[in-house]
DNA sequence: GAATACATGTAAAATGTTACATGATTTT
DNA sequence: AAAATCATGTAACATTTTACATGTATTC
């Protein structure tokens, strides 16, 4: 699947695997995240399937840059994916619910600092999601006009955001639970 | 982390690949699965490590059953594990947001019939959440008695309703933004 | 008569993570 | 003087998925 986000992203533009990475790390990385190295072995990849193809662009003190584009195959590859629906749910993982479930033996305290823990950095993510993110897809929309694809990526940051309220909600649920069982 | 969730379980009773294959899909499925080949094998990497150990069960007409028990060195790492801080956010994917993401360009009616599609699906969930999951916990407290496991597992219970009702809050949302940009 | 439940696994492929290697330039 | 940025990748490892293989008993 990072697959396609690698072509989407070549759809609006040639790009390095360097380049790439940058680009996932501050606009999809919330629901769609990759390693350097699976980017520079994915790239590969797609290479081969003749759904991209590079360019080897030289410089000067400096590693020379390979290029990547967007094929036609590429871009019909993805116009495809976009249009075939789901059609079920996503499966997801959830370490602290893991922990949760398994930990009625342990102390209550041990747990406390931990859901306090998740609980501030939930708050911090959330705070990115109302301000920065907010800001950058707003300074994106005036700066280029692309109202669609602000409205798109508007929809993401939103998730995001009720995603973390959602999560802080229901942590501080769980802290009174366990509140009335230590006292 | 797969190697917790059946610690997790051989730490309440023994039981075989088999058993833990349906013990994960009615409890712990909706923030930690695995495919029934991926349990058998790490199983047996468990087993070399001494956390568990196995003893063949012989049955008629049926292929013996390998049935695992936790050691003491499996307790330990159980139990380490549980009471070690997170202290960092989950890395989450959402197809369906990263499908969203790059389809500015495609066609509204298809996008809105995958949202409407995916509401229903989460609509369905959200009922078993409300419904069959509440009961089997309820009923599990009443007839052993184990008040604090069931109020942990409770508590990841309500995370799945409370994450359900954020989903289609959102995707209300996204349907109402993309409707008004068809009509 | 077909599907599901019981019960084990192997093998191959795909996916993802971590560590290593190189080396100049710029910022702290 | 150390760390971060730019830019490439390889290699090893760990995790997860998909497909295959076997065979009885029970339920629909």
């Amino acid at each position: 699947m990072l697959k396609y986000a690698l072509l989407g992203f070549l759809n609006y533009l040639d790009a390095t695997g360097y380049d790439l990475k940058q680009l996932l790390d501050v606009s999809t990385a919330n629901f769609w995240h990759a390693e350097q190295s699976q980017i520079y072995a994915t790239l590969k990849k797609l290479e081969n399937e003749n759904l991209i193809s590079s360019k080897i662009v030289p410089q000067e003190n400096r590693p020379d840059r390979r290029v990547y584009s967007i094929t036609e195959k590429g871009k019909q590859d993805l116009i495809n994916w976009l249009n075939e629906p789901i059609g079920e749910l996503e499966e997801r993982k959830e370490t602290l619910l893991l922990k949760l479930f398994f930990s009625a033996g342990s102390e209550i305290e041990t747990l406390l600092t931990e859901l306090h823990l998740q609980k501030s950095l939930h708050e911090k993510q959330l705070e990115l999601y109302q301000t920065s993110s907010r800001e950058i897809i707003a300074q994106f929309r005036n700066s280029t006009g692309l109202e669609e694809d602000a409205r798109h990526w508007e929809l993401t940051r939103r998730f995001g955001e009720m995603f973390e309220e959602m999560y802080i909600a229901w942590l501080e649920e769980a802290i009174q639970t366990m509140e009335g069982k230590s006292g």
